[in-house]
DNA sequence: ATGGCTGCAAAGTGTTTGCAGCGAT
DNA sequence: ATCGCTGCAAACACTTTGCAGCCAT
């Protein structure tokens, strides 16, 4: 059983909430599945596809590409996973947070991606809407800049090449 | 000369930073990119690269589609063109406004796009960004929603559909 | 006549899909 | 024994690039 995993503590609900999105869907629980799911919660931060595929592989799991893109469309489909995407091209993935929306700081040095929530900023897009005549439905807020602590921006963007 | 272009009134200061690019970096004014600008500037609303490409050859001229991507490319490279992706994949390029920065509105049934400033919005976000210790450098804002007025929009989206 | 520009086709991205065989139920 | 899942390669959609000839200067 899927529920049986020893990693990633604090993900318990997550591992459940797949386990019952499979089990309605009539899908299956494969090795595959649980280490794609085991690597992306331990990253447990904003990662791309190839990313993930290049540090299951690092550790000698022999999994294709297109079964990371699949799961990961699986778990956006079970609403416990987003997309985003900060520089064109590249989708990224996050857990998704069952307490609502937030938004992004992004370094555009280093990488780092901060999340955030901020209510009188989302009450003024609703004011915008409105006087715009627009219903409202979603946002996507991304802030650009660098990390103040240029010390710890500059560790992080050497291990990103180190890989 | 570029500059007698009898078409897109409103938009001189337009066309006179593209011939002061052309003319430092020692580049061409040519028949196609007169008619691409021209075509762009006629639009003035968001337009992918496809899109113009479409109504460019509707009126009969021959123009290859990488024309078109080098030519938008050179009016970003100018300054006087931004490039935005709403919808995942496809690119959008509006023209630059020189007065700053504003954010976007967009209708997800019809495509409709309308631009704001918000400052109270942008202030903020420097707030946001202070707290997190970033050094804020530029953003990017989208409020996703429908219009309220469905009859306008239903309309464009027919349009739209009829090419 | 020089050297940038164009159209075409080919190559490049990131992502999805068809298929034959594999594996979970 | 089903029927979903996987890896692979091919297909995709959007964008860029190499090339031989064209055209603005």
């Amino acid at each position: 059983m899927m529920k049986n995993h020893k990693e990633t503590p604090g993900f318990a609900w997550f591992w459940e909430a797949l386990d019952l999105y499979l089990e309605r869907h009539k899908l299956k629980q494969t090795q595959q599945r649980k280490i794609i799911v085991d690597f992306f919660l331990r990253i447990n931060s904003h990662v791309d596809a190839e990313e993930l595929h290049r540090r299951i592989r690092a550790e000698g799991h022999d999994i294709g590409l297109a079964t990371i893109y699949r799961t990961l469309n699986l778990l956006m489909d079970a609403g416990i996973v987003e997309e985003r995407s900060f520089q064109d091209g590249r989708s990224v993935f996050e857990v998704a947070s069952p307490d609502g929306h937030h938004d992004h700081l992004v370094c555009t040095e280093c990488g780092l991606v901060i999340e955030f929530e901020n209510e009188g900023i989302e009450e003024m897009q609703r004011a915008v809407a409105k006087q715009y005549s627009i219903n409202l439905k979603t946002h996507r807020l991304d802030l650009f800049g660098t990390c103040m602590d240029e010390k710890s921006c500059l560790e992080r963007r050497e291990k990103k090449i180190r890989g």
